[in-house]
DNA sequence: CAGAATGAAAC
DNA sequence: GTTTCATTCTG
């Protein structure tokens, strides 16, 4: 999205202030990650320039606060992801990755299929997870309204949008201020609240902070005392927290040190930094005795990016232009100040009534939400994860850090990393929170094991590559910048990675895991931002929200990272496997041996197949529960629940289903009797009204299980089927040759409960006969 | 910039 | 019920 904001931006910035552009593009970081095939220096040094203009420009907030008030007429945040939505983000790298050839279009389809085939525990983490982050969001943004409210403009050309981006939180730090600010915004539209970009938490969590960190981060400390960052360590001290904190501090230095070495650990040091930034930064909000950390902040990144001789230079641009290509849409604003952000967020720390307000903002925000004790969902962490619970901040921050790592670190060398990890966990406690994060990487482990290996192979060689050439620091911040990537710090730039290396470069290896990233949670500082607050804003507000939005985004980040990713051959074989086992039954999976195509064997088979398929489709999708087997690699509840998943489905149609005919429908094909594909739509409709509503059948099929890889290979699909089944048969006929079949093969094969999957299919069966 | 998907909110 | 828009990014 960003990305599109910095198209936007342009003309933000042209009229916000002619500024600089530059700016814009780097704060894009992601985008231009990107664009930019590697990451190496320029990648950094736009991050230290965007650091450094951000510091400038914080530097001022008032200007800043212009801007945001500008910006805030119009610009609205960004509405939150729903839970599709961040599912796709969490999955559409890898989906890229296996079908490389696919284009976003198609990965989107896939990831909708997968969507509908995952398990609706797994799922639901999603959701719940949406929820949450909607409901922080419109604490953070009381009257914040989906639509704009007939407000022309929504997005608007006004463009003054930039700001857009704000992605969002702006967060009213006080619920009780906030009500009053929030509400003013409504009454124009819907959120005008935005500030857009004051701080750009993105950043925070951000390369830039990693830079910085790990450049300045060590200079910042001994330069001044004052500044922030010692701040930030006295908070920290106060606090107790951090074990993140402290390595911010103290890693940097080492990191880099280590970097010049050794690729792999510097990143993940680098890593770790970044989120000890946040972490500091965090703390250093809350912390009422901290010194004035904003002009440290912005002295100190300022500062640091001098010290560190990175310069900025065109190379930078070339990012930028990428990025503006994307989108204008909305806003830029993120592109300024995101990077910035962070460090302003650093410098106020706000009175202790803001922080306490803060606080509980945050911590209603991030418990219930982001922290995620509240919620049931927690499925992922063990349990006895709250333990370290006891102050939500500290252990928000801590956990984070560490558990990524670890996993990387398997792949990696371990060696160096644990030592760093080892001294981090050391000083904290965060092993519960981090098992969660490991639930959830080992299945990634897993999957990526078999087929994927290469990527962490190349992991493991390109960092090395990367890191091993260069000697400088900014070499090392390359490196950093590539790891921060391919740890997912930044999804955007994963995602850059990920098609580099289908293209041309492979360069980084992605985890799975990026998630979040400050792209994704960039909160505008900017709840500081409000025109009208600024007085108060100046001081306290701001920076609270800042910090508030950089707490909100870790624990976003980490709940988004937490969430479970999936490998795609598990879904392939999901769909595919799946749909045939469903069928067959629960319990036996022997049937349809080989995944999709493999069927070669018998048409029947492939009959079945496809009627499976269709069943499912128009079932669909949604009762993906289904799937039962997990497929190979990993471990997927997909397990039969009978109960639960299916009622879901069943209660629940899925998408497509709802839908209307849209346009995408009309522009969907579909497969004719002979097999062709053709678009029509319509003709489905006769047959049966689930069809109607959408095509699926075959094609559908063809892009769930069957293939993927390209859509349009649909006619491969057919010869998948050999018989050419029809596209058309009637869903009758269809749902009487799968109950034959199914039960043929209950007993032949497995004693699958063939009467179960007789039930399912009697509701289409069903419905078509009512047709 | 359209569009592919799902979902949530607004209208 | 329909429309908007959130994310991502190719064509």
């Amino acid at each position: 999205m960003k990305g599109g904001g910095g198209g936007k931006e342009p003309p933000v910035e042209g009229e916000v202030s002619g500024k600089r552009p530059k700016r814009k593009c780097l704060q894009w970081h992601p985008l231009l990650a990107k664009k930019a095939p590697d990451f190496s220096e320029e990648e950094e040094e736009e991050d230290e320039e965007e650091l450094e203009k951000s510091g400038a420009k914080e530097g001022e907030c008032g200007g800043m606060e212009d801007d945001s008030e500008e910006y805030s007429s119009e610009q609205r945040a960004r509405r939150p992801m729903n839970a599709f939505l961040l599912f796709c983000k969490r999955h559409r790298s890898l989906v890229r990755q296996e079908h490389p050839r696919l284009d976003n279009r198609g990965a989107t389809k896939i990831l909708a299929d997968w969507w509908a085939v995952l398990d609706p525990k797994e799922k639901q983490k999603y959701t719940d997870m949406a929820k949450e982050y909607k409901d922080a969001f419109m604490k953070a943004n009381p009257g914040y309204k989906w639509c704009p409210a007939t407000n022309k403009p929504v997005k608007s050309p006004s463009h003054s949008v930039s700001n857009a981006r704000k992605k969002v939180w702006s967060l009213p730090t006080n619920p009780s201020k906030e009500s009053s600010v929030a509400k003013k915004q409504p009454k124009t539209d819907s959120t005008p609240q935005l500030n857009f970009a004051m701080a750009d938490p993105n950043k925070m969590g951000g390369l830039s902070m990693l830079l910085l960190a790990g450049e300045h981060a060590l200079t910042t400390r001994e330069i001044s005392s004052s500044s922030s960052q010692t701040g930030c360590t006295d908070v920290a001290k106060h606090t107790g927290k951090s074990a993140l904190f402290q390595l911010a501090e103290v890693r940097p230095p080492e990191d880099l040190s280590v970097l010049n070495k050794r690729p792999l650990k510097p990143s993940l040091a680098v890593r770790r930094l970044g989120y000890g930034w946040l972490a500091v930064c965090v703390q250093m909000t809350y912390t009422p005795e901290l010194p004035v950390t904003t002009s440290l902040s912005s002295s100190s990144t300022s500062g640091s990016t001098s010290s560190s001789p990175t310069d900025t230079t065109p190379s930078d641009l070339s990012p930028c232009k990428t990025l503006k290509k994307k989108k204008k849409k909305k806003e830029n604003k993120d592109s300024d100040e995101n990077p910035a952000s962070p460090k302003k967020a650093k410098k106020r720390h706000s009175p202790e009534s803001d922080l306490d307000s803060v606080m509980f903002t945050i911590e209603a925000v991030a418990k219930g939400a982001w922290g995620s004790e509240e919620t049931p969902r927690k499925k992922a962490r063990p349990s006895g994860s709250e333990s370290s619970p006891t102050t939500d901040q500290s252990p928000a921050v801590k956990k984070k850090t560490k558990p990524k790592p670890k996993k990387q670190l398997k792949l990696k060398d371990d060696d160096a990393e644990e030592e760093e990890e080892g001294e981090e966990e050391t000083n904290k406690p965060q092993d519960v929170e981090m098992k969660t994060e490991e639930a959830p990487l080992t299945p990634k482990d897993e999957y990526t094991k078999p087929p994927q290996t290469r990527q962490e192979d190349r992991e493991q060689d390109v960092k090395p590559e990367t890191c091993g050439s260069r000697k400088s620091e900014r070499s090392c911040k390359g490196a950093l910048y590539k790891t921060l990537v391919s740890e997912g710090m930044l999804t955007s730039l994963r995602a850059n990675v990920d098609r580099g290396k289908r293209g041309s470069m492979r360069g980084s290896v992605s985890d799975h895991e990026g998630g979040w990233n400050d792209e994704s949670w960039g909160f505008s500082q900017a709840a500081t931002s409000n025109p009208k607050n600024k007085f108060k804003a100046i001081k306290t507000p701001k920076y609270n929200n800042e910090c508030m939005l950089g707490k909100l985004e870790e624990e976003f980040e980490k709940k988004f990272n937490s969430l479970p990713q999936y490998s795609p051959l598990t879904f392939d074989k999901k769909s595919v496997a799946v749909t045939k086992k469903k069928k067959n039954s629960t319990s036996s999976p022997p049937e349809l041996p080989k995944p999709c195509k493999g069927s070669s064997s018998s048409q029947k088979k492939t009959l079945f197949h496809k009627i499976v398929n269709k069943y499912k489709h128009r079932k669909e999708k949604s009762s993906a529960a289904d799937k039962g087997d997990a497929p190979t690699a990993i471990r997927y509840h997909l397990c039969v629940s009978p109960s639960p998943e299916p009622q879901k489905v069943l209660d629940t149609p899925v998408g497509s289903q709802k839908r209307k005919a849209r346009k995408s429908k009309i522009t969907h094909l579909v497969r004719t009797a002979d097999g062709r594909v053709s678009p029509a739509e319509g003709e489905l409709n006769p047959h049966c009204p689930n069809q109607d509503e959408k095509p699926f059948t075959q094609e559908t099929l063809c892009n769930r299980g069957v293939c993927y890889n390209d859509p349009r290979s649909a006619e491969a699909d057919l010869t998948d089927a050999p018989g050419g089944l029809p596209a058309f048969f009637s869903l009758a006929a269809l749902a009487e040759v799968a109950a034959m079949e199914n039960v043929h093969r209950a007993q032949h094969a497995v004693g699958i409960p063939t009467e179960g999957q007789v039930k399912d299919m009697a509701p289409v069966l069903i419905s078509c006969a009512d047709q």
